[in-house]
DNA sequence: TTCCTACTTGCACATCTGTTCAGAGGGTGA
DNA sequence: TCACCCTCTGAACAGATGTGCAAGTAGGAA
């Protein structure tokens, strides 16, 4: 998932430190844009969502679930992966609520979680396909 | 950004092999699922965009550029990064059409480079804010 | 109970990612 | 031309990720 590596303490800079080394130029920008800039946690959490869905074998069972709700092994024959790795790949989709599932005797059924993945999916092959 | 690992060597699963070892239970979701699964190259193409999307520092760069033209060093005193950095991660963002730029001088200002990323932007917040 | 099946989890390994450092462009002005 | 500034790039490193294996858990059947 996405690294936790946000504080960088090199390169500390103060609030009102030159940039640039000698460009008073671009200052007022600075102090402009970095009230607006992502607040670290926030960016954190957003990140963490879209490393969820950075991954094609994860996509792919997603876009599997998204036709109906799948039990693991069926999953895994379904996008050809081992059941092991489908189960960790779950375990990733489930931590971010991008999927549900429900207990059935000996088999866990998956399915998408809401209809914002749809929506992702959609807004991201338009990106995709210009 | 992702990983070139999606062929999968180990486990080649005929297209009619049995699933579950024992299981004809599940073979009719397989089949009916199997054809709608994301095509692997296109699942590539997105889990790499989601990947560049991953990275709170490319984040808040996002986030920075989402209010105004920002040339390297001015971004890298915004969301507090050495500029090697910033330059690394805008390289990322660049090779997505994230954002785009455009040389004056010798500074180099860069632009969000679509309505994409905020419509994206939207739906990920209004997920995580459930 | 025991066995079997479906799934999960811990570990180790190979691979990938983001950072800094050092140095190389590329453009400006003297 | 040169010096300087801004930016980019390649190498090396630490840390993160995804996989298979093997072991473990949970539910159902005998």
């Amino acid at each position: 998932m996405a690294r936790a590596q946000l504080s960088n303490p090199k390169k500390p800079l103060a609030a009102d430190a030159p940039v640039c080394e000698a460009s008073l130029v671009h200052l007022d920008n600075v102090r402009q844009v970095q009230p607006e800039v992502l607040e670290t946690n926030q960016a954190q959490r957003m990140a963490e969502f879209f490393s969820a869905l950075s991954d094609p074998h994860r996509l792919k069972l997603l876009s599997a679930l998204a036709q109906q709700e799948l039990c693991v092994c069926d999953l895994a024959a379904a996008v050809k992966m081992g059941e092991s790795a489908v189960s960790h790949q779950l375990r990733v989709l489930r931590s971010h609520r991008l999927v549900k599932y429900r207990r059935q005797g000996r088999n866990v059924y998956y399915s998408v979680a809401d209809d914002h993945v749809a929506s992702l999916y959609r807004e991201v092959s338009e990106h995709l396909n210009e």
